[in-house]
DNA sequence: CGATATTATTTCAATATCAAACGATTTGAT
DNA sequence: ATCAAATCGTTTGATATTGAAATAATATCG
């Protein structure tokens, strides 16, 4: 499905590269949300889920910048988790600013069970490209994502 | 921000690869944001103004496969846009199942107003990689947006 | 010390988004 | 012709998302 905008050569090529990339990764996500592999958890959630996974326990600032999301969103994502009983919420006490979030032992259960499976899934997904294309899929992600200097 | 997941070699290079695609979109989408070129419209309403403006008037269903979303939404973001004077609902007389959606005057007038500005924007940060790049991209996205086979 | 700035979180209003259920309408098959 | 199935749009309930304003705690500077 091409633009049908009238501009410029460049602007017509870089539309269109826009449009199949930002279509690539809403039907990707699509794709990835019908295999169920994430259980009842929304992407947001299952973002949260694996920061603390990996990296332990954070306050919600450096959660909401880890999955690029604004702090508002966050006390909202996590308010939700906290009511499912996969996370807990404990004040600083050095600074009593911050909220330190931990995964509770229900939360770290569900999140080791998940991750297998969804990253199965996107791995399969992903597979339509060969490693030599994803490498450079990825290099010019890298590129593009990279705010312009000037 | 590599993945930390311990997999398969396949799944590590598939998750940074999908990692970095998704937070290239997020944060194009971010800067793109950032400019207001869209002015107040949403994205999804942007989507809509869009296509009635190049492919003339059309009933709900179809604008929802256009910009990927789901019925229940477009009866929202529709109604926004009819709240906001930008288009109009005329129920089809043949089948009175559909609505058909159109553009107001004022609504072409702002859709016309906001697309050039927007595209010069969206040209600007897909600048960042050269036209042969671009294909690249393109082609790989493409790709992987299709959905697999078998 | 005390006024001011900065930081972390919450709240609020508006919009988005989906899935599932529902009502109206049309179509298709018998 | 009738009735079951499919289609289109709306509604509902849950969650997401942002940006702005409010709140609370801490840091800094004079």
């Amino acid at each position: 499905m091409p633009t049908h905008y009238q501009g410029t050569s460049e602007e017509k090529l870089a539309l269109n590269t826009f449009i199949k990339l930002t279509r690539a990764v809403e039907s990707l996500a699509s794709r990835l949300s019908q295999r169920g592999t994430l259980g009842n958890l929304t992407v947001s959630q299952f973002g949260v889920l694996e920061a603390l996974y990996h990296l332990g326990p954070m306050c919600q600032n450096e959660l909401a910048s880890k999955i690029l999301k604004s702090s508002g969103n966050m006390t909202l994502v996590i308010d939700n988790l906290e009511k499912h009983g996969l996370v807990s919420r404990q004040r600083n006490s050095d600074d009593r600013r911050m909220v330190k979030v931990s995964l509770t032992e229900s939360g770290r259960k569900r999140i080791s069970e998940v991750l297998p499976g969804h990253v199965a899934a996107i791995a399969d997904e992903m597979g339509t490209l060969n490693p030599e294309e994803q490498e450079t899929l990825g290099k010019l992600c890298r590129k593009l994502g990279q705010a312009q200097e000037g």
